[in-house]
RNA sequence: GAUCGCGUAGCUCAGUCGGUAGAGCAACGGACUUUUAAUCCGGUGGUCCUGGGUUCGAGUCCCAGCGCGAUCACCA
């Protein structure tokens, strides 16, 4: 086609992106691929667009259907659809690699073979990141590559946008996250990853309720955000004139349920946080919660090590060890079980309620806050900055300080401390469970206290929810209590090393 | 929010000491019926992130801003 055709289908597109607006090298490409869509429209009368098709089969499954040393009607004819990936115009002979979730393969179009009238036309037309439909007999060439040799191509979507490099394909981290469309085909372990994504929260879906707990959905548009000490979003519902947020946690709903009987419940779903965004953190996030009347923090204990097992077990079922950032994590062996403060002692060679060293311990560590810092907020700053990162098998921490703890029933044979844990793989918070303070009074007490040593700023967003001290008046059972971050648990049994890429669209600044 | 690094063609990347903007792939025209990132021939393609400044001259040096990444902080 030459320029005058070029110009003419540039004058009939009215689309938002129309070169003609813009004359510039990008808009022209995208000119080249309007005309050969016209092309096809005009000289094939074929529909770029495609219609309808039955009886297609996953490329994996059509790949598998190849009967070695098969001639003529022996051959399984397959009916495949996918994008194009590599396109070789050897002229009365046109080779193309199509790709869909489940793989690639090969596809072969001779102008001799081909049996309708266009399908041959249409895959010399193809371009890269085309849509083809393809139908014929699986046969190896002479140098082995399993391929489609076609007996008729439909373009089922034609593509206007340039592919990325076709060997190393899209890099750029940027591109990738904004485009994840575009990452997702050319990338195939990205979709790869999605897909264990979906697979495994179906199956901690089906390991819930196998235990009999009842899954159930509680607001996320909260008058008042609470169940966790976090900045919540803030909204507006115009209708009541009505300052609403987004949910930081559904603990306070679920809790509710079991005030009114529903003895086990479950909740997968997103929270949502006011807070920075790095490698482990994305602003809306999802967690899983879980109650159990009659339970305790022990029996969440045991729950929770037999899903990740179950879900290893999933991923890697000779061993259960799954690798990340190049270290194996072993989910088959009993996980392990160390209190808050014997691994203080163990790193800092003195008992953690020794505070003077603590003090002392955190001025040598830098903390400029040293000298202020309430004792026990001091102890976990320490805790934190000596002990983490260092837990990398799969680590119950039990015993945590009341102290930093507001929500949790103390010990009653030692009220410093509190039946609480936290379980930390590859030094990252998976999950934290209680035993779950059901006395109103007490709960009523924390509240306050919390919003006692709040400033300015974390008193907008604290809350007293006089409702939930009803319903614990009402009485609730003793229960145990449970949340896990599913993003989280993703990375560790896909070897994502950012939450990114567990998650389909994570949050991105939006492009200038 | 803080510090450091990065931003060049649609994509992946070079660009020396401050001296005319480069390659590969893609895209475009042509040849080819067993190719494997096909090959061969021909001709294209740039807001060097944005805005200032220094300079005879800035992709390059300086300042500010925007975006991304890493680390830290907050948090899970």
């Amino acid at each position: 086609m030459g320029p005058n055709m070029t110009s003419e289908t540039n004058n009939q597109t009215e689309s938002p992106t129309d070169p003609t607006q813009d004359p510039g090298y990008e808009s022209q490409l995208l000119a080249d691929r309007l005309a050969k869509l016209e092309q096809m429209r005009d000289e094939l009368g074929v529909n770029p667009y495609g219609q309808r098709v039955d009886g297609l089969e996953p490329i994996a499954e059509a790949r598998a259907k190849y009967v070695e040393d098969a001639e003529g009607d022996d051959r399984a004819v397959v009916q495949i659809a996918g994008r194009v990936m590599l396109h070789r115009d050897n002229g009365k002979l046109q080779w193309l690699q199509l790709r869909d979730m489940t793989g690639d393969i090969q596809i072969a179009a001779s102008r001799k073979d081909v049996q309708t009238d266009t399908g041959f036309e249409i895959a010399r037309l193809a371009d890269l990141g085309d849509l083809l439909v393809v139908e014929g007999p699986v046969m190896k060439t002479r140098t082995g590559e399993i391929t489609v040799w076609a007996s008729d191509v439909n373009i089922a979507c034609k593509t206007l946008a340039l592919p990325p490099e076709k060997f190393k394909g899209l890099q750029d981290a940027e591109l990738r996250y904004r485009r994840r469309y575009v990452d997702m085909y050319v990338n195939p372990e990205v979709c790869a990853t999605l897909a264990a994504r979906s697979r495994l929260i179906s199956m901690m879906r089906s390991f819930m309720n196998e235990r009999g707990f009842l899954e159930v959905e509680t607001p996320i548009l909260q008058t008042q955000a609470g169940g966790a000490a976090a900045r919540p979003f803030l909204t507006h519902m115009n209708a009541l004139d009505l300052d609403l947020s987004l949910r930081i946690a559904p603990e306070l709903f679920l809790k509710r349920l079991l005030v009114g009987g529903m003895n086990r419940v479950y909740e997968i779903g997103r929270n949502f946080r006011n807070e920075g965004v790095d490698r482990s953190h994305n602003p809306e996030f999802t967690a899983i919660e879980v109650y159990e009347a009659f339970g305790n923090y022990l029996t969440m204990l045991e729950l929770t090590e037999s899903m990740l097992r179950h879900l290893a077990l999933a991923m890697a079922p000779d061993s259960g060890i799954i690798e990340f950032d190049g270290q194996p994590l072993n989910y088959a062996e009993p996980f392990r079980q160390v209190t808050y403060g014997d691994l203080f002692e163990e790193a800092n060679g003195f008992a953690m309620t020794d505070f003077d060293r603590v003090r002392q311990r955190a001025t040598e560590l830098g903390m400029t806050n040293a000298a202020t810092l309430d004792d026990w907020l001091l102890v976990n700053q320490v805790w934190e900055a000596t002990v983490e990162e260092q837990l990398i098998q799969p680590t119950f921490v039990m015993d945590y300080p009341s102290a930093i703890s507001p929500l949790t029933r103390p010990k009653p044979d030692n009220p410093a401390l509190c039946d609480r844990w936290e379980l930390m793989v590859h030094g990252m918070e998976l999950g934290t469970a209680y035993t779950e303070l059901n006395d109103p009074a007490v709960q009523e007490a924390k509240f306050r206290q919390q919003l006692k040593g709040a400033d300015q700023e974390e008193q907008t967003y604290r809350t007293f929810d006089e409702d939930f001290l009803n319903a614990l008046r009402v009485g609730m059972p003793p229960a145990g209590g449970l949340g896990l971050g599913v993003d989280r648990i993703i990375m560790l049994m896909t070897g994502s090393r950012t939450i990114r890429d567990v998650i389909p669209f994570p949050f991105m600044r939006p492009e200038t």
